[in-house]
DNA sequence: TCTGGGGTCCTTAATCTA
DNA sequence: TCTGTAGATTAAGGACCC
């Protein structure tokens, strides 16, 4: 018997914040809403209706030009965790009609429908099914593409929005290539847009003219192997239906640059809080600690420091954070953005839920003591005792 | 124009180690 | 023991994505 075709579809939700949003409250419908940061704060459009982008709106374009292109649309705060259980509930939808579903955002999923034909239907019918029934259990429209591997079907999908429906066949794939834009490659952006510039070429059919060598010395031997690879359509078609996370951050932007060090101090303990509260949810327990500085300039520098032993504990995140922010390491100016995360874990070292005391107790790196002692000073109170067994309550 | 937040992956330079 | 080197690892930044 023969083995049936890949076929990977790739589905997205239409402008999904603000789908919900309208979906939610009627008095958003037909009008251009603009989900992000409020008017008048630091932020960016997160997402926007297609009336808004009617306006020249959107997404991650900043706040404030928005409400210059539209001083009358309607600004609301994304609300996250409404987004998320609407994300959970259609992957549950997809897994009961395929087996092979792969979250790749919270609006986006790849599935394997290869072999799905006899069960379900032509390509066409399937991805009619799919949008079918998101739409019927949630209201929410998606598009759908379909193709012989990943890219194909995330640009098929891409080419048929809002509310539509494509499939490209593999005889099809170099022909709907050829006039999309370059920028629709994955890995093209403003950067590497601009180190190609002077090859004046706009569309991937052209960009398939230039030689491999030209190419290469433009943007390198690594990125023109994965554009040429991507041009000729080649790419994965494997669906990765389970995914471990490598690292969990957290971060702020102030809506004024801080320079007071005590309130600094006082939003890295509240990160690293969060983070830790992250970590220990998902029991995770990681060895690199990174801290994200970002100043007024908008200059962004990272420190990272890689401890003996995974943490998951807020007082050791915090310790060393603030370490490698105080060290002299970085200028001293007002601070626009802090952040904090940690990473490097593996397998093995999920569940170490006793490890923080242990380790913190045993840990004898001359700068963390020296961070910890800061700290223990600052607060009139040991941070850590050694042999201490309980868990910090803060 | 004035740029959020949470991620991943890649490149390069510095440092460590055999 | 010293020195040079190659490869591995770590650190930092950049680019990109949603």
């Amino acid at each position: 018997m023969p083995t049936p075709e890949t076929l990977i579809a790739h589905i997205d939700l239409d402008a999904f914040f603000a789908s919900v949003e309208q979906r939610d409250n009627p008095a958003y419908r037909g009008k251009p809403l603009i989900v992000g940061a409020l008017p008048g704060k630091r932020g960016v459009v997160a997402a926007c209706s297609y009336e808004a982008r009617a306006f020249g709106i959107h997404s991650a374009m900043p706040i404030s030009k928005a409400y210059r292109l539209c001083p009358n649309g309607i600004y609301v705060q994304p609300g996250i965790a409404r987004y998320h259980a609407e994300s959970h509930r259609i992957m549950q939808l997809l897994e009961e009609l395929v087996p092979a579903v792969e979250k790749a955002s919270i609006d986006e999923a790849y599935l394997d429908i290869s072999g799905l034909e006899q069960i379900l239907g032509s390509p066409e019918q399937i991805g009619t099914k799919l949008r079918q029934r998101i739409a019927a259990a949630t209201g929410l429209t998606a598009s759908v593409g379909i193709g012989p591997n990943r890219l194909i079907a995330k640009l098929a999908s891409e080419a048929c929005k809002p509310n539509g429906l494509k499939v490209v066949n593999a005889d099809a794939v170099l022909g709907f290539l050829a006039p999309l834009p370059i920028g629709n490659l994955r890995g093209m952006g403003k950067q590497t847009l601009r180190k190609i510039a002077d090859l004046n070429i706009s569309t991937i059919g052209e960009l398939r003219a230039v030689s491999p060598a030209t190419l290469e010395a433009h943007i390198g031997k690594a990125a023109a192997a994965s554009f040429r690879r991507q041009m000729f359509g080649i790419a994965s078609s494997k669906i990765v239906t389970t995914r471990q996370r490598k690292s969990i951050s957290k971060e702020t932007t102030f809506s004024q640059d801080l320079s007071d060090l005590t309130e600094l101090h006082d939003v890295l303990r509240n990160l690293a809080a969060q983070v830790a509260r992250t970590a220990r949810r998902e029991q995770l327990a990681g060895r690199v600690i990174t801290l994200k500085i970002r100043y007024a300039d908008f200059t962004t520098f990272t420190r990272q420091y890689t401890l003996a032993q995974p943490t998951q504990d807020e007082r050791l995140l915090l310790a060393t954070g603030w370490n490698l922010f105080s060290n002299n390491t970085l200028p001293l100016k007002p601070v626009r953005l802090i952040g904090i995360g940690i990473s490097d874990w593996d397998a093995q070292n999920q569940l170490q839920t006793e490890l923080f005391s242990q380790q913190a107790a045993n840990t004898t790196h001359p700068k963390i003591l020296a961070a910890i002692d800061k700290l223990s000073d600052k607060y009139g109170k040991p941070l850590l005792q050694v042999g201490a067994n309980k868990r910090s309550s803060s």
